[in-house]
RNA sequence: GCCCCCAUAGCCCAAUCGGCAGAGGCAGCUGACUUAAAAUCAGCACAGUCUGGGUUCGAGUCCCAGUGGGGGCACCA
């Protein structure tokens, strides 16, 4: 690190008189200043020391800073901070997710370019970022706007492209009317489009696709590196999207068509093989091409009308679990595999097109949506599975758990697991069908018709196809010239309309072609920005493997829970690609995840339509940065909620000023030696310390905020009325609590430091080593209960024996009296030397 | 419907292994200082841990059932 001359610490430890009170606004405008010029958080390149690399999860610039960046930084700050104190070689950076649709409102709206908006408002955010005393590294800032570093995420597509990893397919997607976009599945929220809320409509059309089912198996098993790392709910939430279900694929051969042609067989999923010969009918997904090509003559008129009316449900009614079964039977049987019964086929809205292979088994005594589709249809229910309930025919209650296989020739008495193999077993044998995993995981729809994004770098060439833009030709860049109204949406992406732009010869065959006028979605830009902050200004990579190999996996990372799902499986999958590219050696980016709570105020979220939002300025300008930062973090466990209503930022800075005025009297000189301080303050002070280094391990902030405390209040007892503020243990305990302050308060933290006559920065001091000695005590309090109930006390040694200990308790008056009213001693345990209970009677 | 988490003082929250229910703060009250107020300092009070069972010498902590609150998934075959 370097040191800028005439530090502003000198200066103050030079002053021969102390400041005479805390003021907030004086003590903000001596350190900002100072930490920005001797670059104390910028990372030393040469620097061997052991890394960290402590991330929070980027900002997107809308409009200024707010509370919830007030909580999640002023958390995240700490682990990086106290990395700092710890000696390691700490990366904390900064930039922005600059990339997305309010850039491009703001500017249809405003007559501007998406840019003008959101570099504004980068500068906004980045200057309340430096006031808000971040420990982050600014020389190391990225932008994902930057043509600079959307030109690395135009070549990881062509990366993805190359692998076969990145493709276009026609599919019914999620269109929001409103955004005039389409949007992914995990953009999709009860129905409605997660940005504004929107009902979300289906819509055929010609998309890119990441092929993220591929991983699915890596990106499930893998969370296993994660466990206790990861906040359960975190893992629990991938589990279920990724929802990894396995069973058998079964195939059932179709009778011939009217014209005696063959029909090809129909493939079903089933987590459920043992019921097989529970199978009465088959139900194909009535929106998928399957119903068409299976429906014969007589029926195809009434599928026609089936699907039409299907076309005015909207996906929640659709969803509705408590709605009539509807479809209708198109005419033609399947062959049940084993026993060659005929089995109607049907078409219906309750499968799903797009899960399996769209075509399902239907076991009406063991599923309950087909039990309500056959006794709406009239169709049979057989039971194969008997689980001593009624009879699902009966009760209309499908038996899904466990019994005994009934009806099944070839695995008769069976138990469902035993049977599930069995089943499996046979349908291979006879090559019928085989085991089978599904996933719930849909590839990830990536392409967006709007502008303010990467563009696709793919070019169309009606010879050649889809060529890829070649990578020494990056970045495409998006039109400078487009503003206003121009990016207004029509249904198809901005760009369409330049056609300057749109129009440029094949890479391929040189011939005239036209570029892929979508751009990405913006979670494909945060799937790696955490990589590129390694090695943010290299124009020859994306960045450099061996910066990689030093600094990742990121030690920490500190971040909403909303993020549970979209981004943190994205990007985790991202780093699984580029690993098997071969640029990195590790496969999971985060080792470590903490989940802020949001900040709410009167039990709500703050929202403009509530009209509770709480202004972070002008908090900042009442209270100060470290006052807020410190409600912040004291208020509750992190990843528990805040309420402002419930807090005081008040209480907070009269905690610092008092904080600050123990560093203020002390009056020892700097270097003096602790070891002749008074004993017991010293305990104290080594035993907060101590505790605190735990509680930081364990993530328990509030708690280090109330050891502080009590460590200050400690320390003001000691120079009011014990030792005085000479005492070498008063200057310690105030080096430590300045030291332990500045992960959370670090303009009052740095100001105790000078005046406690330290060079700055209190960042770069050394974390103070625990006497052991000092957390020996030789006395404790033990005590002696009659049957669990407390009854007296002892003040003993703490290595008394068990049966000295034991002799003392049975010994006390009051203990003697409870043991004649009670009948005498029956039993006594020991546990020296805190605790005896006399069992009596 | 399925799965997960939580419940301690008026409020926010502590409580290593099962061992004194209370560390810290907010709000409240009393006193000192002050002409007065603010600030500051000193001190005080408040719950028996959501309910009901169980295990144990002993349960806020472990087990079972329930209530209340929060979250996730949900026609996924």
């Amino acid at each position: 690190m370097s040191n800028a001359s005439g530090s502003a610490a000198a200066q103050s430890a030079q002053a021969s008189e102390k400041p005479q009170q805390y003021d907030v606004a004086e003590i903000e405008a001596r350190w900002l200043p100072f930490w920005e010029e001797d670059g104390t958080f910028e990372v030393d390149p040469d620097d061997t020391r052991e890394r960290r690399y402590v991330l929070d999860m980027f900002p997107y610039p809308s409009g200024d800073l707010h509370m919830g960046h007030a909580e999640a930084f002023a958390i995240g700050d700490i682990p990086a901070r106290y990395a700092r104190l710890r000696g390691y070689n700490v990366l904390h950076p900064i930039g922005w997710d600059s990339f997305g649709l309010p850039a491009e409102n703001a500017a249809i709206k405003n007559d501007a370019h998406p840019a003008d908006w959101t570099y504004t408002n980068i500068d906004t955010q980045a200057a309340s970022f430096k006031r808000y005393a971040i420990s982050a590294d600014w020389s190391r800032r990225l932008h994902t706007s930057d043509e600079s570093y959307y030109r690395w995420t135009q070549w990881l597509f062509l990366q993805f492209h190359r692998r076969g990893l990145a493709y276009r397919k026609d599919s019914p997607v999620n269109w929001c009317p409103k955004d005039q976009t389409v949007l992914a599945n995990e953009q999709v929220v009860d129905g409605a489009c997660e940005r504004c809320g929107t009902q979300v409509t289906k819509k055929a059309l010609n998309q890119w696709y990441f092929k993220i089912t591929e991983y699915a198996d890596r990106l499930l098993d893998d969370m296993e590196q994660l466990a206790g790392r990861w906040p359960e709910r975190v893992l629990s939430m991938q589990r279920n999207w990724i929802g990894r279900s396995t069973g058998a694929t079964v195939r059932y051969e179709v009778e011939p068509a009217e014209d005696g042609a063959d029909v090809e067989p129909i493939e079903v999923f089933t987590t459920r093989p043992d019921t097989l010969y529970g199978v009465t009918f088959m139900v194909v997904a009535a929106d998928a091409a399957l119903a068409e090509q299976l429906v014969t003559e007589e029926h195809r008129e009434e599928l026609a009308r089936y699907r039409a009316a299907l076309g005015s449900v909207s996906d929640i009614e659709r969803q509705s679990a408590d709605r009539e079964r509807t479809g209708v039977f198109l005419g033609r049987y399947a062959a049940h595999p084993l026993t060659g019964e005929r089995l109607p086929i049907w078409a219906s809205d309750y499968v799903l097109a797009d899960y399996g292979t769209g075509a399902v088994m239907a076991v009406p005594a063991h599923d309950q949506r087909d039990l309500e589709f056959a006794r709406t249809m009239g169709l049979d229910v057989r039971v194969v599975v008997d689980t001593g309930e009624e009879d699902p025919a009966v009760s209309g209650t499908a038996t899904a758990g466990e019994g005994t296989l009934v009806n099944s020739p070839a695995w008769e008495g069976l138990g469902k697991q035993e049977a599930i193999a069995r089943a499996v077993d046979v349908l291979a044998e006879r090559q019928l069908g085989q085991a089978t995993v599904n996933y719930r995981l849909r590839d990830w729809l990536l392409s967006r018709q709007r502008f303010w994004g990467a563009p696709i770098p793919i070019v169309h060439c009606p010879s050649c196809g889809e060529v890829p833009v070649p990578e020494d030709e990056l970045p495409v860049r998006l039109p400078a010239d487009l503003r206003g109204e121009q990016l207004a949406p029509k249904g198809q992406s901005p760009l369409a309309a330049a056609s300057d732009w749109v129009t440029a010869d094949c890479p391929s065959c040189g011939e005239p072609a036209t570029r892929d006028t979508d751009t990405m979605d913006t979670f494909v830009d945060s799937s790696w920005y955490f990589l590129r902050f390694l090695d943010p200004q290299n124009d020859e990579r994306i960045f450099d493997s061996s910066e990689a190999d030093r600094w990742m996996p990121v030690d920490q990372y500190v971040g909403g829970v909303e993020h549970a799902i979209l981004h943190l499986l994205y990007a985790r999958f991202f780093t699984k690609v580029i690993h098997d590219m071969g640029l990195i050696r590790f496969d999971e980016p985060f080792k470590a995840l903490m989940n802020q709570g949001q900040v709410l105020n009167g039990g709500k979220a703050m929202s403009k339509s509530l009209g509770n939002g709480v202004d972070l300025g002008e908090q900042l300008d009442a209270y100060g940065v470290d006052a807020v930062r410190l409600t912040m973090v004291f208020a509750s466990p992190p990843e528990d909620d805040v309420d402002w209503a419930d807090v005081s930022p008040a209480g907070s800075a009269k905690f610092l000023a008092r904080a600050w005025r123990v560093a203020q009297d002390v009056a020892s000189a700097p270097g003096t030696d602790p070891t002749s301080g008074t004993a017991a303050l010293r305990a104290v002070t080594h035993r907060t310390v101590h505790e605190v280094e735990q509680l930081l391990e364990d993530q328990k902030f509030n708690v280090v905020v109330a050891r502080l405390m009590e460590l200050v209040n400690a320390i003001r007892k000691e120079i009011d009325s014990g030792a005085g503020a000479a005492d070498a243990a008063v200057r310690e305990g105030a080096e430590v609590t300045a030291q332990i302050l500045s992960l959370v308060a670090p303009y009052t933290a740095e100001d105790m430091w000078a005046m406690l006559g330290h060079e700055a920065s209190v960042a770069n001091s050394t974390w103070p080593t625990v006497d052991e000695a000092l957390l020996v005590e030789d006395t404790v309090t033990a005590v002696v209960q009659v049957k669990g109930k407390l009854r007296d006390k002892l003040e003993v040694s703490t290595d008394i024996t068990a049966d000295d200990l034991e002799a003392r308790a049975l010994a006390l008056p009051k203990i003697q009296k409870y043991i004649e009213a009670d009948g005498g001693v029956r039993k006594v345990i020991v546990r020296a030397p805190k605790l005896v209970n006399v069992v009596t009677g």
